[in-house]
DNA sequence: TGTACATCAGTGAACGCGCGTTCACTGATGTAC
DNA sequence: TGTACATCAGTGAACGCGCGTTCACTGATGTAC
């Protein structure tokens, strides 16, 4: 007996595995529609089935990796109580992620700017809101209690992820001397230090 | 009597220029040959005359942006003296040269991911490397002194102009919310404690 | 339980369009003597 | 100064390839009675 996966979900995991190992092995230009089939071999039809087109597979690849992260992000935050340690799991797991499937961070990187797609910016923000909320919330009583400096989200956003994220896109690159373990050795308590309120 | 440009530096001049127009109107998907043409007015043959390819024309215009963000960032060095205003400087630039240019900062972050062409990321760093020296060079006295903490220059990077980065990616994608002005204000203090000796 | 029908999953040949690139050419500018 | 030649700038028709997409179809699974 087979496992018992509804029909055809079998085929739409091995399209979005073959979706990323595609993307990470020949980048955004080689995110062909004949290299999906060959990597997953399926066929046209049933991509098209399933995912209505090349562009959709694209999309679900990318929502499926930024909920990867976003998942992992919050993970980072169980166990944590006191503000410092929220800030620096952030900056941990981020990197640590990153180190651990680069290729899903691959796809985060490269579908991360501007005008790709008319409407793209709302789409993804929509999908990835609740999560984003999650997170949000989990900080909202520390910057009431004054343990964080009273900032808007999005620079809270912009100081704490900032760091962790060009780093991680460097090494991505490729760019030499850029290690993370290093990186992470040092990150998060300098991160810290840039949010931590004055009290 | 025309100005007197070498034989042929207009023909380039308003390629570079229709293709900036061109990458920022359409985006990178939308940075197709013919558009490239309409908008220069410039023929085919012309323009595979000055630039060999297409993508040697995307590639000239990326060295083009790149190469004016790090002028500001040099010149917004000038007349710092203490390692905080330098630091502040970074910071405060990137983010008014973001606002000031939208359309090169676009391209620069729609090309600064890995995977896009191998071997880009060492031609890129090698057409740089002597501006970002320059900027090295200033900060290292004040890595000695003891102003700044001493940090890889990696990671020196990594937290000065990565928060301002993110802010950017996500203000060129039309995140809500996002705000420049409003990041100047706050993001070049809390970077610069972030990195400031512990003298 | 058996039969008829509806729905969903999957196939692959065929299509046509837009893409980047080539190339043989014209014309303008620069150089030699 | 005039002539001959070389180099550089610019043109645009032609090409062919690879792309994403469509569609008529088969087969398997689920549902009704």
């Amino acid at each position: 007996m087979p496992v018992p996966v509804k029909r055809g979900q079998g085929t739409v995991a091995r399209l979005l595995d073959a979706a990323l190992a595609v993307y990470s092995q020949r980048g955004r230009d080689g995110f062909t529609l004949q290299a999906v089939l060959d990597a997953s071999g399926v066929s046209v039809g049933s991509l098209y089935h399933h995912f209505g087109s090349l562009d959709g597979l694209g999309t679900a690849l990318y929502d499926r990796c930024m909920d990867d992260l976003m998942t992992h992000l919050i993970d980072g935050l169980d166990g944590c109580r006191t503000a410092e340690d929220g800030v620096r799991a952030m900056v941990t797991v981020y990197l640590r992620w990153t180190a651990d499937v680069p290729t899903k961070a691959l796809v985060l990187h490269a579908a991360a700017y501007p005008g790709s797609a008319p409407g793209d910016a709302e789409r993804a923000t929509g999908a990835n809101a609740p999560k984003v909320g999650v997170i949000g919330k989990w900080f909202a009583p520390h910057i009431a209690s004054g343990a964080l400096d009273p900032l808007p989200p999005f620079l809270l956003e912009t100081l704490v992820l900032g760091p962790p994220r060009l780093a991680a896109q460097r090494w991505l690159a490729g760019a030499p001397g850029f290690d993370l373990d290093e990186a992470a050795r040092h990150l998060p308590d300098r991160v810290w230090r840039s949010v931590k309120g004055s009290t």
